[in-house]
DNA sequence: TAATTTAATAATGAATGCATAATTCATTTT
DNA sequence: AAAATGAATTATGCATTCATTATTAAATTA
């Protein structure tokens, strides 16, 4: 019996479910490009699903705000507007430094740790130029910390606006100052972090946050410039 | 053509829509009741659609965390726990707290007659008893605020988060005297908006939905204690 | 009689089919 | 030739059907 307890539960995600998670996942990505029509009945054929569970995502995806759908004329990615991204900026700002304050109050040693591995490796990939890698343990980074808050609802709710703004694109718009500075940011919140000292962390959150929305509002200006240049086939 | 301009275009929401506001309309009422399996083929009977357009729209409601789906077993209406409860009680502060921040900042003069006007229509119902008036008009002021604050995506987040604790029936769990503070609160915001005073709008939009959160709390333990107690057919 | 197994029923997940609306392209008209 | 009309094509919304999984009921066994 004891072998047995340790089992998990065998979890067979629906079709539906895999399908919003693989099409979220393509337009964070930027397979699937801002403004692009989703091309349903190709999509389907592609990934070897019928219509039926690929349009349940759609609709998933659409009250998520990351498509449209527009009746009888399909979805469309969603293009996040200079307009949305300010909007959305103060709200990441505010969760932001309730995540910060939460965590501050009831981060464990363990989950320290965890913030702590996870800089180092992101300290190593910035060493070696790594930017997918760097992007990819500062996201981990942030999520610990979300983690550290103990609040699965502020979790929820700060990843579901983030997703948002994580078009993949925009990273090659930022800087080698301004990649020395947000990692120079980290080791601020690392260590307040470490002292538990609610205010500093929350302060330095927002501001890390601030900085990084301005390299999005540049992207997305730039996006603006050039617009309507679909369709790379 | 002069007529012309005027039209506005006809829109004509597709079926999943409409569902999804009628069963969201049908949880927050209550008539759906927590824990409650939905019966997917009876509400399709009796709505008169297909299940086509009725999965869609449950898996919309799943999405936002109205319902569990329990794969190959069905949905079912999500009972708030007090633990999440005491998750989103936070997070709807921080927010309300920027709504009103935003608010002071943006409010024209319009948006705040609206608001007066419900104020008054809020306090003939109090007045008169008229617990569901009041409520509605209630509800009224706190969006014309969100509305005041000009953040769309603020007020989306935001009522996304209040429909969970938006059951109707813990209402009748409110005292008397719980109903004149509310009321008295709501004095304090309508003059905090007017005068502009963001710290003080935001301290007492927070201090408000601290109360509320009291009283809900009293109702999720209420319900706890007598649990199962479904079907009343 | 209680527990277990097996069969029957119902419900769900996903695919297909059909009707309608939108789009495209050819034709007509000015 | 440009604009407008109409037919053909395509895509979408929804209903239906089929296959699989859960649930219930019946039957068997201890």
């Amino acid at each position: 019996m004891s072998t047995l307890e340790k089992l998990s539960s065998i979890k067979r995600p629906s079709l539906h479910e895999e399908l919003t998670d693989r099409l979220r996942t393509m337009i964070i990505e930027g397979v699937l490009e801002a403004d692009e029509k989703v091309p349903e009945r190709e999509l389907c054929e592609k990934l070897g699903v019928s219509r039926t569970p690929m349009r349940e995502a759609l609709k998933v995806l659409a009250a998520d705000g990351l498509l449209t759908l527009q009746p009888n004329r399909g979805a469309r990615v969603r293009a996040i507007t200079l307009n949305e991204l300010e909007e959305v900026f103060p709200l990441m700002g505010a969760l932001e430094a309730l995540a910060g304050e939460l965590a501050c109050k009831n981060v464990t040693e363990k989950q320290l740790q965890v913030v702590r591995k996870n800089h180092k490796a992101m300290l190593a990939c910035f060493k070696a130029s790594d930017m997918p890698g760097y992007f990819r343990y500062n996201q981990l980074i942030h999520e610990a910390i979300l983690n550290a808050a103990g609040n699965q609802t502020l979790t929820t709710t700060y990843l579901s606006l983030a997703v948002r703004v994580r078009r993949a694109r925009y990273l090659a718009n930022m800087s080698q100052q301004r990649w020395q500075a947000a990692v120079d940011e980290h080791e601020v919140i690392l260590s307040a972090l470490e002292a538990r000292d609610a205010n500093k962390l929350s302060a330095i959150l927002k501001q890390h946050l601030e900085n990084k929305f301005a390299t999005v509002r540049q992207w997305v200006l730039s996006q603006q410039n050039k617009p309507c240049q679909q369709g790379e086939s």
